[in-house]
Order: C-alpha cells, then sequence, then structure tokens
DNA sequence: AAATTTTATTTACCAAGGAAAATAAATCCA
DNA sequence: TGGATTTATTTTCCTTGGTAAATAAAATTT
C-alpha cells in the first residue's frame, strides 16, 4: 500500500478538483461571451431577460413575478429595473389595491429592442455539444448539488 | 413539417439552453460553498489558492507567476495580495536586478493558517461524482469552449 | 546614446451583486 | 381597534472584479 494507492488518491482528487475548476472556468467564459454578444445592444445578459421575460408576459407583471422566474434576489432586480427605466426599455407602475407591489411593463422601445436581437446567435455558442450531450451535462451538473 | 419539426427544434434549443443555465447555476452554487466554507479563516477562495501556490514554491516567487498560476487579472491579483500583506499572511520584496517586478513570499502566519484548513473538507462537495463522470463532465465542458 | 517600445505592477474609476436595514403597506390576532 | 408580524420593494453600504490609464523600469531600435 505505497505508491499506487497513493497515485490512485492523488488522480481521483485531480480529476474532481479539474471538473470544478472547468466548470467555474466555463462559467466565467460563457458569462463573457454573453456580455461581448450584448454589449452593441446597451444592455447586460440579465436586462435582456428581464426584457424576454416582460414580452412573454404581455401585460404588466409583478417585479417579485420576475425576480422568482430569474431566481435573483430582490435588490438585484430593482437595481436591474432601474436601469432599464433610464434606458426607457420598461416603465413602472405602482398596484392600487396594494400599494407595496409594482407592476413592470415592456414598452414599445423595448420590443423594438427585442427585435433587433438575433436569439439564435446569442445560443449559438452551444452548438459544438449535440443535445444528448447537453442532456448528459445537465445531468451531471445536477449530481453534483 | 409542421408541428412535429417544430417540437424538435424546439427541444433541442431547450436541452441546450438548460445545460447552459446549469453551468452558471452550478459555478455560482460551488462559489458560494466555496465562499462559506472559507469564511471562518477570514480569506477568500482566491487569498488561499494564492497561498497555496506560495507554500508550494517554498521560496519567493514573481507576481506574474502567480498571476498566470491562477489565470488571473493582474489588477486583480494585486489586490488579492494587498489583503493577504494586510493580514500578515504574505510579504512583497522588489527585485533588485529589475526594479518592475516584485516578489511575494509566504510567511510564518500564512503557512501555520494554511495548516489550520483541511482541504478535504474542501473538495469534498464534489464526492457525489465518481471519478469517471468527473473526466466526462470536464470533457463535455471543454467541448464548448 | 536617445527615442521608442515593451514589460511588470499599480492606481483610479466604474459596474455588478450581496447582506442588512429602511420604508411602506397589508394582514393577523387578541 | 390597534399593536405586532409579514410581505414587497427599495436604499445603503460594502466587496469583488473589470478596463484603462499611470508609473516605472527594462529592452530594443535607429
Amino acid at each position: 500500500m505505497g505508491d499506487i494507492s497513493k497515485d490512485i488518491k492523488t488522480s481521483f482528487k485531480n480529476n474532481k478538483l479539474k471538473a470544478l475548476i472547468n466548470i467555474k472556468y466555463t462559467s466565467n467564459w460563457l458569462n463573457s461571451k454573453e456580455n461581448e454578444f450584448f454589449k452593441p445592444y446597451g444592455i447586460s445578459p440579465q436586462q435582456f431577460n428581464i426584457l424576454r421575460i416582460l414580452r412573454g408576459a404581455k401585460d404588466k407583471v409583478k417585479v417579485q413575478i420576475v425576480k422568482d422566474i430569474m431566481i435573483e434576489r430582490a435588490p438585484n432586480a430593482t437595481r436591474l429595473m432601474d436601469k432599464l427605466c433610464d434606458k426607457n426599455l420598461i416603465e413602472r407602475e405602482r398596484c392600487d389595491h396594494d400599494r407595496r407591489v409594482v407592476y413592470v411593463k415592456i414598452k414599445r422601445e423595448g420590443l423594438t429592442l427585442l427585435e433587433t436581437i438575433d436569439v439564435n446567435k446569442n445560443l449559438s455558442f452551444l452548438e459544438n455539444l449535440t443535445e444528448e450531450e447537453a442532456i448528459l451535462l445537465s445531468s451531471l451538473l445536477d449530481k453534483i448539488r
């Protein structure tokens, strides 16, 4: 039980560590690719996400609904919407019967911006994976948590 | 070529999108786990990383070497080392023959801190994967980029 | 050898995002 | 009813990390 078991133990840790570092590295890589993609449109990936949710909703939606869909913390949701309001892409409206809640709604300007963005191009950087590999990848990541 | 091809196309995108979101989500999850782990020791995961690199090097090392190993941008390397200096865990030393370069070296205090940290515990949150799965995961992530 | 370019590090400035407190309104309960 | 609690959102403060410019010294070019 000398060198061999030590080697096995080491490679064991190395493969897991490698996977760990790879997840983070790939995540950062994806984020920077996304930021790069959205830069010409003057919005961040998350702002784009909010716009799409609001477009899908068609009518005004509670801030909390958007927040929950995005799995985003409340203060950050507010800040992102601040930015979108500043850019005149969405509008806020306070609810009448429950004055705590705020509704948000995509504006015409937001809709036209969305139309100029080719989402397929956006998603294209996962084209190196087959559908089966994508499913496998998801299941492996699910196993970690 | 109506509904069926549309469905196929949709599920195709969904699996890739799901994988994409999953990578980011898992990366964030791992980061928060790591932060949590290192919090009691008063350092961040990246600061720990620097300490380990410096311990491995045994002697003083150029800032750039550390920066390259970490795949970290220069300003951030400086800032992280600022923090470690403040905590008295490392020390800086300017090079004599090339006065642009700065050496860093782990101090006794840094070494004793490292000894108190059980790295195995740190790595344990990838224990849900087998070694084979870890290798497979890495290869899938490599394929994306 | 002087001017230019390159290299190494740091500083300054800015945006993103987290935690906790503040605000404000609704609901609960006694 | 009115005080306590919960809920929804926002504000404040703080840390991290990115880009670009500043600094400073070495290396290269002419």
